[in-house]
Parts: structure tokens; C-alpha cells; sequence
DNA sequence: CGAGTCGGTTGAAAATCACAACTGACTCAC
DNA sequence: GTGAGTCAGTTGTGATTTTCAACCGACTCG
């Protein structure tokens, strides 16, 4: 167990929820159409235990949201919610540097824009400018849920 | 121990590698320019002894570099390298999101546009039609890594 | 009726983690 | 030059988590 309080962090409170060996693979499982507990199981290798708990933690955290899908004996899958949908620039974020870092640049699977097919990428980008941001031109302040001084970040 | 072999994924090659419950901190740690060794133990709070093993796994995967910073007695820094920094949009994309959905809309941090000031905004860019692409008009299919018939991801 | 499926629960063994104590190389104050 | 302090760890032990296998209940299908 933590034994330091949540510091004023968006990155330490999501990873706190999110963040164990097991539950971004299990979204990632939900992102691919797998929903089933059984499926989801069976993909992932994790033992039943931990993914009755990793789904109820889910369902609690309103990520994912457990729907029956037949009656006589009703069964239910999990489908990602809104609040779920919203992690996927993490995902691909993740996805696109094992791309490039640990598969060698080939990547397994490409993630490419409906309309033209291209290629996509992932990358911060200012709305007024209407252009990418590289890492060297951005900067961190405090924001309007900072209560302490903590420490900025430097991306 | 994951009893099933590496998938065709990115995603599980990445978290295989980074997706414990402290590694991903110590990165940000990192980013915030925190490197040395009882610095980032005790902001964490992690045990020593994980720390020492969790560094010396981001150095042996050239995420992270050790070097010295004083001698007499010699001591080192952890250094993100240019891998290390690529995984800024992860970071970025996961601090997004606990913004919006754990710390209720209210950023303790925010990122901005050096040029402008503009609150930096982390979605996927189609180079091709320079547009933002919202996940509902991503596809998927298989990369030149693809090895074997494993499943599509949809994000 | 018997076998099979799905979505779990339970219990025990194995692995991992947290915590405290200790170490080595050195500095700095006295 | 002794004593306290710092930094970056290592070691040992007990607590917590994870894994693995077995079992269960509700139901369907043959």
C-alpha cells in the first residue's frame, strides 16, 4: 500500500486507479470489442480472482459499466463508458512508443484515419496555433485544482 | 508472471516493460527533473530496495541513463534518454485524462504552448488531412510487424 | 439424465512488496 | 581525528498480492 498521501498529480491519481500490471491490458482488451469475462480471461492469461476484482474496481470507478447480455442464466459483458472511451489517447500513446521502441518500428497494428487512411500520430497539439507541440516548447503552471506547491513537470 | 506468451501488441510489450505500479511514477518523477536516487524515494515513498530494481530494469532498457554527477564519493543521477522522453505523450495523455475524470475537471498541473499560452490539448493527427481525428473515425489494421492473426484494436 | 458453458468463489502455495536495520564511501564540524 | 551526517544502496523478515487449481450455481443442449 501507498504510505504517502495522493500528492496534487492527474498522473499519480490515475495511475493509482488504473495503474496496476493488469488493468490497462484489461481496457485494452475492452477497446478490441473483447467483453466478455471469460474472453477477457482466456486473452489475458490473469487468474479469475484478480479479474472479478480489476472489474469491479472498473465498474466502481464508473469506467467501465457491466450490461447483461442474455437472460435464463443472465450474463453480463463490460462495456467501456464515456469516462472509459476518454483513456484511449493513453492507449494509443502507449501503443505508438512500443511501436517505435519495442517492436523495432514495425508496428503490429496501425491505427489509421478513416477518411484518407494515413497513418496516425499522436502528439500534443495547440489550438490556437493550430500546430503540433514539440516537448521542447512546452511548459508547465500551476492549474485551477492545484491546493499545494507542488513540483511542476517538464514533458 | 504473465503464463501466457508475449501477444502481437504493442501495448502488452510496452506494459510488460513499464506497467507496474511504481515505474510509470518514477518516470514522472523524471520528467519533473527529480533524478536522484533518495530524492525520488522519498517523493514516491517507495521502498528502497524497489527502487533499486526498478531503475536498474529502465537502464538496462536504455530508458534511462545512469550518470555521475559528483565523485569523491562518485555518485550517479538517473537521466531519462531520448527513449525515455518519447514516452512523454503517454504521460501527457494519462495526466490528461485524470484531469478531466479524477480531479474533477480542475488541473493541479497544466501543460502550455510556450509560443502562445495556450493549454496544450494530447488527441490523435492525421498528418495527410491536418485535422484532429476523434476516435469514432479510427481504424485499425495490420502493421509490417504483424506476425501472426491476432485481433484489431479499436480506440 | 449427463455433459458443457459462463461467470464467478474459495483456499493454499508462491512471488512480490514494505519496512527496518545495516553498510561503505565520503564530507564536514568540532 | 572522532562523531555525526549524507547518499545510494543491500539484506533480512514479515505482510500482502498474485497464481493456480478446484469447486459452484444457474442454466442449455443432446
Amino acid at each position: 500500500m501507498r504510505t504517502q498521501p495522493a500528492v496534487e498529480c492527474s498522473i499519480q491519481r490515475t495511475l493509482d486507479l488504473i495503474g496496476d500490471r493488469w488493468t490497462l491490458l484489461i481496457l485494452r482488451d475492452l477497446f478490441r470489442g473483447v467483453r466478455r469475462f471469460s474472453r477477457i480471461q482466456e486473452d489475458l492469461g490473469i487468474a479469475k480472482n484478480l479479474l472479478t476484482d480489476r472489474l469491479g474496481t472498473l465498474v466502481d470507478a464508473d469506467i467501465v459499466e457491466r450490461v447483461p447480455y442474455q437472460d435464463r442464466p443472465v450474463r453480463h459483458e463490460y462495456r467501456l463508458t464515456e469516462k472509459g472511451r476518454a483513456l484511449s489517447p493513453a492507449l494509443l500513446a502507449l501503443m505508438r512508443w512500443g511501436d517505435q521502441y519495442v517492436s523495432g518500428g514495425l508496428a503490429p497494428t496501425e491505427l489509421v484515419h478513416d477518411d484518407c487512411g494515413t497513418r496516425l500520430e499522436l502528439q500534443p497539439w495547440c489550438t490556437t496555433c493550430n500546430v503540433p507541440v514539440v516537448p521542447t516548447d512546452i511548459s508547465s503552471r500551476p492549474g485551477p485544482g492545484r491546493h499545494t506547491g507542488s513540483e511542476d513537470i517538464r514533458v
